[in-house]
DNA sequence: TTGAAAGCGGTACCAA
DNA sequence: TTGGTACCGCTTTCAA
C-alpha cells in the first residue's frame, strides 16, 4: 500500500541499506546513486515509516505533554509554544488532558510511556510523586511545567508562584485595600506558593490576615467556583475592599458576583488575577492579573526538552524560574491613598 | 532497559508468544499459565512498546489533528472534546498547529502520514484540496472539521455556516438594525458560508446591502484585525448601526473601535460576534454570539473517526452538519422596533 | 561505494 | 494449550 524502501531498491537495482543511506545524507553515496534513488522517491512520493524508525533507533521524535485543562489559556499558550518550537526540530507532540484529575493523569503518563516519547512534559495535578518515579526507572527525560513537588529533583520550568502572591498583594495593599481576601485553587504548588506569597506579604507590610478571608477549594479552579467564593467572602464583616484570585477565571467569578451584589469595582473592592490571559483587557471591568509568561514557559520548556533528549549522558535536573510581571488595569486602578 | 516480551517468557520458561496471547486476552491460554504471566508482568511493570506493535499490525493508535491556531477557543475546545473520546478508545491525538497557514499545514500533515496515524483530523487552511490527495493516496482516512472544500468529496463535521451567517443577520434585523456591516475572515469555507448567509438573509428581508460595509481581510481574524476593521466602517456614511463579525475574537476587537470612537453598544452599533467563546458572557458588553457547538463538533468527529478507523471496508465520506444556535447578549439587547 | 545479515519488539499463522 | 517461524520497515555493523 504504502511505498517502502524496499520499493525505491526493487526499481532501481539497489540494495535497501543504499536507499537508506540516501535518505539519510549519508556520505559515502555515489552523486550519481544519490540522484537517481532521490528522483525515485519523489515520483513515488515516499515518506518514511517513522514508527519503523523509532523501534530501531529507540528514538520516536514524540514528545508527550499532559496538562490539566486544554481550555485554560494558560496551558493552550504553553502548548502552542512548545508546539512550534518541536515542529522545527521535527518532533511531534501528543497532547493529553488530565482534567485535573490525578489518577487520569497517571494513566496518561503511562500511555505516553508505553507510546515511547522521547520526553514527558507535564503540568501535573498529582499530590504525590510515584508517577515520577515510574517515569525515571523507564529513563524517560521527563519536564515539570508551571506546577513543581517540594521532595522531587527533577526539570521544572515556571514562575516563581510566591513572586506571584507577593506582587498580585503588595499591589493590592499599595492602592489602600485594607481587608484582603484570596481566593486559592486546587492543592497543588502553584496555589501553595501563592497563597504563601500573600501571607508573606501582609505580613511584611503588617496588615492582619484573618483566615476567614483565604478561602480553599477542593475543586477546578472555574468562574464558578470563583463566584461562590466571593459570595461567602461578601458576607464577612467587614467585608474584603481587595482580593486576589489564584487565576484569571477565577477572578471572572468573582468579579461577577461583587457587580452582581451591587458593588463597584475597583472603588468597593478591587480584584488581581493571574495568568494575564488574552481577554483580560476586554472584560467588564478590565482585569489587573499577574503575567505567568505563558509562552516564554513553553519556548523555554521545548528546549530544555530537546537538550534532554539529546544530551548522551544523564544531566542533572535543571530549574528554570521565570519572573512573574504584574500587568495594572482598571480592576485594581485606585487613586493612591494619602 | 526497559522490559520486553522476551524477559517475561525467559524468566517464566514461556515463548513470547504465549506472552503476546496473556497480553491481549487471547482465549486460548491456561488459566495458571495466565496468572503466572500476569504477575510477572505486574512485578516487572511491564508495558507493551506501542511503536513495535504498530509496525506489526499497521495500527498505531494514534490520531492527528491540525487545527490553526490552538489558542483560538473554538479548536482548543474541539481538540479537548476529541482527546476525551480517544482517550477511553486506547488512542492518542497528536496535535499540530498550521497558524492559519497553508504551507505549514502541507508540512505538518506530511509529517503526521509519515508517522502513521490512523486518521488525519484537519481544519484546514488550505485554499486547494492537493494536500488531501495526498492523504487519499496514503489511504489514510481523514475527517474535515469546521472547514470544508466544495470539490473534495470527503467526511466533514461542522455546522451549517449559511445559517451561522443568517441566524446572525437576521436577528440583527430584527432588533431595528438597518445599515448591517460584515467583519469577514479568511478565505476558507467558513467565511465564505457566513458571508453569503449574512448576503442572502438581508436580500431575503429587503435590505440593501452595499460592497462597501463588507470587510474581508487577508490576515487572520484577531481582535487586531477586527478593530482595524470596525474603524475603516465607522468612517462610512452612514455609519452601520450593526455589525456580523467572523469570530469573537474579531467582534472583540469590533466592540472595542466602538466604545474608543465614544459610541454605545447596542444603542448605536449592535454587534453579532461567532463561537460562541466562554468568555463572551465577562466582556465589557456581554457578546451576543452564534454558538458553533464546538464540543459537540469534537465528540463527532471522534466518533467518526472511530467508526472510519474501525470500518473493514472504505466507508463512503459521511457529513455531519450541526445546527448553530444564537446565544443573545447585551451586545445586541434592543427593544424591537415597533 | 555498495550490500548481506542481523535485529529492534512485537504479532500472525500454522504446526505440534 | 503452547510455541517455532516469518515478518512489519527500517537502521546498524561489517564485509565485499
Amino acid at each position: 500500500m504504502a511505498v517502502r524502501m524496499k520499493d525505491i531498491a526493487r526499481d532501481l537495482g539497489l540494495s535497501v541499506v543504499t536507499v537508506s543511506k540516501v535518505l539519510r545524507d549519508h556520505p559515502d553515496i555515489g552523486p550519481e546513486t544519490r540522484e537517481r534513488v532521490l528522483k525515485r522517491m519523489k515520483e513515488l512520493n515516499y515518506r518514511p515509516n517513522l514508527a519503523a524508525r523509532a523501534l530501531v533507533t529507540g528514538r520516536s521524535h514524540i514528545v508527550g505533554l499532559v496538562v490539566p485543562d486544554l481550555l485554560h489559556p494558560f496551558f493552550a499558550e504553553v502548548a502552542k509554544g512548545l508546539s512550534s518550537v518541536f515542529h522545527t526540530k521535527g518532533y511531534n507532540l501528543v497532547i493529553s488532558s488530565s482534567e485535573e484529575d490525578a489518577e487520569l493523569e497517571q494513566q496518561e503518563i503511562e500511555q505516553l510511556l508505553a507510546r515511547q516519547v522521547d520526553a514527558v512534559l507535564v503540568a501535573s495535578s498529582q499530590w504525590s510523586v510515584e508517577s515520577f518515579r515510574r517515569i525515571e526507572e523507564q529513563k524517560t527525560p521527563y519536564i515539570l511545567i508551571d506546577r513543581k513537588f517540594a521532595g522531587l529533583r527533577s526539570n521544572f520550568v515556571g514562575v516563581d508562584d510566591e513572586r506571584v502572591g507577593a506582587l498580585a498583594t503588595e499591589h493590592l495593599i499599595e492602592v489602600g485595600c485594607r481587608t484582603i481576601a484570596h481566593v486559592g485553587g486546587p492543592q497543588v504548588s502553584t496555589a501553595v506558593g501563592r497563597l504563601f506569597g500573600y501571607r508573606h506579604a501582609l505580613m511584611r507590610r503588617g496588615v492582619a490576615v484573618s483566615p476567614d478571608y483565604i478561602v480553599e477549594r477542593e475543586q477546578r479552579a472555574t468562574d464558578a467556583s470563583g463566584y461562590q467564593a466571593m459570595v461567602q467572602l461578601l458576607g464577612l464583616d467587614p467585608r474584603p475592599d481587595g482580593v486576589f484570585c489564584y487565576n484569571d477565571p477565577t477572578a471572572i467569578g468573582v468579579m461577577k458576583a461583587i457587580l452582581d451584589a451591587g458593588l463597584r469595582i475597583p472603588e468597593d473592592v478591587a480584584v488581581v488575577g493571574c495568568g494575564n490571559a488574552r481577554y483580560a483587557d476586554f472584560l467588564r471591568v478590565p482585569l489587573t492579573s499577574v503575567d505567568q509568561q505563558s509562552e516564554a514557559i513553553g519556548d523555554r520548556a521545548a528546549r530544555l526538552a530537546l537538550s534532554v533528549i539529546e544530551a548522551k549522558t544523564p544531566q542533572r535536573p535543571a530549574t528554570v524560574l521565570l519572573e512573574p510581571r504584574l500587568i495594572v488595569r482598571e480592576s485594581s486602578r485606585r487613586p493612591k491613598p494619602a
